[in-house]
DNA sequence: AAAGATCTCAACCGCAACGGC
DNA sequence: TGCCGTTGCGGTTGAGATCTT
């Protein structure tokens, strides 16, 4: 696919912001302007750059087509494999998961997601529906990461499709996840980072037992993932991240 | 070869969060 | 405390490419 086949309607007659399809000679003109000037300051950039487009336009064009090291091209195995279980993790938090996967954009990711991995998801849903013994574990919604949390949660009644279950040495436990059901701390999108940098990068992490998470009412159960932990034999998703999460996140070493 | 259907992904839109005043 | 400007994010759109009939 050509990188300039893209041709929306543009309207860029007299001074109104121009839209559409980026040229050759804008991308120049964004890309000697941020080099010149840094990022930032997005808001001063079409002006800086001589670029009739607006803010948004050019810190979108940055980030997802002209910034150094952007990977192209199709994902990989172990790329696909992060993606699946960073967004059982984390949700359609496309920015989140895009920022463990070096080179690939969050607008790359959530268009992986929707053309390759949701319509797989949706067919594996619909043929689960077929069997009466198909798991009912919802993933994590994306509420729990919440910001907004509700301190003051009102009394309701839970619901099955906010329950997660997961299984610790052959031991099912189900906790629901729904507003209010869950002591959750309040959660920034910082300590959610600083969350996967520690699940990711810490290898002196030690793990007692094994750890089997349902989610999407797919049950998977210690998969491998290219990062091993020291021992060599637990995996990354082994970790019982229900309570290590929330332990980690509400703690003070933030 | 042509037409229609489907897929891909760059770009746009709306909104929430945040900081400064 | 509220307003306003800016930033960043996720959902959606739609043009062009590719596939199917």
């Amino acid at each position: 696919m050509g990188e300039y086949r893209k041709m929306r309607p543009s309207s860029s007659t007299g001074l109104r912001l121009k839209k559409g399809a980026w040229t050759p000679k804008e991308d120049m003109l964004l890309r000697n302007c941020i080099q010149k000037h840094g990022e930032g300051e997005w808001h001063l950039i079409p002006l800086k750059a001589g670029l009739s487009r607006c803010r948004k336009s050019c810190r979108l064009r940055w980030l997802n087509y002209l910034r150094p090291n952007i990977k192209k091209g199709d994902f990989e195995e172990d790329e696909i494999d992060l993606i699946l279980r960073l967004h059982k993790l984390l949700g359609n938090r496309w920015s989140l998961i895009a920022g463990r996967i070096p080179g690939r954009t969050a607008n790359d990711v959530k268009n992986y997601w929707n053309t390759h991995i949701r319509p797989r998801s949706n067919k594996q849903d619909n043929e689960a529906k077929d069997i009466t013994t198909a798991v009912t574990v919802i993933k994590p919604q994306p509420r729990i990461l919440s910001k907004t949390v509700n301190s003051n949660p009102p009394i309701a009644a839970p619901q099955d499709y906010n329950l997660v279950r997961s299984t610790h040495d052959g031991v099912e436990t189900a906790f629901d996840i729904s507003s209010g059901y869950i002591s959750s701390p309040i959660v920034s999108d910082a300590k959610i980072d600083k969350y996967l940098v520690e699940l990711f990068d810490n290898e002196d992490k030690e793990f007692d037992g094994e750890i089997g998470w349902s989610l999407d009412g797919c049950p998977f159960q210690g998969e491998a993932l290219d990062a091993e932990q020291e021992d060599g034999e637990s995996s990354v998703f082994d970790l019982p991240i229900d309570e290590f999460m929330w332990d980690f996140l509400n703690s003070d070493q933030l």
